[in-house]
DNA sequence: AGGGTTCTTTAAACCGTTTAAAGACGTTTG
DNA sequence: CAAACGTCTTTAAACGGTTTAAAGAACCCT
């Protein structure tokens, strides 16, 4: 029994003899062969590898898309190699780099702040089809998929302006990224449109956890003339502002109003419930995995962004300003 | 310049002449030459992968965990490769399988609810050393690392105890994992150690989410002879719960004492600041990491269990009991 | 000059799979 | 009856590294 064999029959070849197919297979159960995909993909360069790398996989922003893009990998027996970059461009590239040596078919990214379009084109050159998430990087011919952002936070923040709200402050994030200057972009616009000054003090800008949400919310309550309301970055920042807020013995959502961004499935049970923005995360995976499984394909796909449009979800965190 | 020459000059081999060595460096780099870990593992059976399996990565109690994992492999240069069973054997069987076919050199999991030995037989057989990190099987001789969970609880309600709470709910989990059936023991004997009743409509199983927390709030609350205090799965649980209390007009921390388990960093931050019971996640990741780690440098390692002693952390969840 | 020692490089085998091409064998066809 | 064909199986080369035995070079000693 040649190798040749064994291996067209194991892929239930139609070269091989059915008699012969089932022989094989049986064996090949009995002793518990193992099929070797690194021999293999020595010989075909098709890995069945696809990497994913993110700036935290441990942020709920990101479970929703890395879901998505999971359950979409799985239909087509791709394994998914996923990884933190934590925004720093040092890690991005050792990971990228083990793609490559791994020989991974294609990858998903959330750039790191900063990347230059030559990482990507690296990867691209040498064979590593790239498609982005949530940030885009300039002059990387590439598809990207993100979030309107410019227009998402102009939903929450016109929400505002309509119950009355006059002074609005911006919490969180970094006006680093694409995405950053998108939000701060809408916010402005938005105000800017309805004729509301808008004061540099108002912007607060940091990490986007709850962590740096909490600690904003001291900044925020001890600002003079103090905004009535606040757009966050996004709901963990919110969130973290919300409690930073009742811990000072204000009600958040009606003391103060709050919008996040994202909702994520913690915005509907906060207390109080959050006002917020879906940002289609799960269509954002699910797009740039069926695009990254295209360009496997061999499909031809144009590079270039594509916006996925969010929606408000009004809930109790936003109400009419309460002047003091 | 023969393949040989180069590939020992890559490696730093002490076989080649150092101006050799330099100028093969120098021209790899140049032409930007790309190592192929898979031809080099098709030759020394060695693929510098480590997987990770755990029941869902985004659930922020594996987030520690994982990142003392990640630093720990980070400096061993192995490639970490993640996955969620979402407490699914088969997945976790697919999981398995992907390691040996891409020979992978070890594995860190989180077993699957009902995981039998023979799952970590196959894959030990085959040359897939495991470290069971949470829960532990019955009969599989590996090493495994878990917070000493009967303790931990013990820790949560005897404070409750000694607060003065005579009747105490358990919120969240299950009775099916060597954890649960661990904390539900604890709960009991703390309760039974200081005399008091225990009744098991007080005993809420579910999910171990904000979610499940949220939702088994009304079940609590509806409770006759309602008890005082809520001793939690986790913090998720403990947060949705609170969440809960609160939507119903009652103050958590005063109306119904409530404990959470891990001590995520939200847990500092919520409203009311959680009491919770520190599991020691980065000291089990640290532990199981480096014990595979060892393995796979052909150390002699003992299975096993090692527990790690939790801490209580006393916040402002906690009070006296208010009887209306 | 010939022989030995040490250091450096080369050639060839090997890992497990895939694939193109060749081979074996029984059957049909001109 | 030889040639052609169809069906199935085998051979051999290739993928890109690592390993090791052996060859080659350079130097020293008698």
């Amino acid at each position: 029994m040649s190798t040749a064999t064994v291996s067209l029959a194991l892929r239930d070849s139609p070269l091989v003899a059915d008699a012969t197919r089932e022989r094989i297979k049986e064996h090949a159960r009995t002793i518990g062969y193992i099929y070797n995909r690194r021999a293999a993909s020595l010989r075909t360069s098709r890995s069945g590898i696809v990497g994913v790398v993110v700036h935290d996989i441990m942020n709920p922003f990101f479970a929703e898309i890395l879901r998505s893009i999971e359950s979409e990998l799985d239909r087509s027996r791709q394994t998914f190699l996923l990884s933190n970059h934590y925004d720093q461009l040092e890690k991005q590239r050792t990971f990228i780099d083990t793609l490559l040596q791994l020989g991974a078919d294609g990858v998903i990214m959330s750039p790191a702040i900063g990347t230059p379009a030559a990482d990507i084109q690296l990867a691209e050159a040498n064979g590593l089809p790239a498609v982005l998430i949530a940030r885009s990087v300039e002059d990387a011919d590439v598809p990207v998929f993100r979030g309107d952002d410019a227009y998402g936070i102009g939903l929450a923040t016109n929400h505002l302006i309509s119950l009355g709200h006059r002074r609005i402050a911006m919490i969180g994030g970094t006006d680093q990224t694409s995405t950053g200057r998108d939000r701060y972009r809408g916010y402005v616009m938005a105000m800017e449109a309805a004729g509301l000054p808008v004061e540099t003090r108002w912007r607060i800008p940091g990490p986007r956890t709850k962590q740096a949400g909490f600690e904003a919310s001291q900044q925020f309550l001890a600002l003079k003339d103090k905004p009535t309301a606040a757009v966050c970055w996004n709901d963990l920042v919110a969130i973290g502002l919300m409690n930073g807020i009742a811990r000072a013995g204000l009600v958040p959502g009606v003391d103060v109003s709050v919008t996040g961004y994202d909702d994520l499935e913690e915005a509907a049970i906060a207390t109080p419930a959050l006002t917020t923005v879906w940002n289609g995360q799960r269509e954002v995976g699910r797009r740039a995995a069926r695009t990254l499984l295209d360009r496997l394909n061999g499909v031809e796909v144009h590079g270039g962004q594509e916006l996925i449009r969010p929606e408000l979800h009004v809930r109790q965190s936003t109400g009419k300003p309460v002047e003091r």
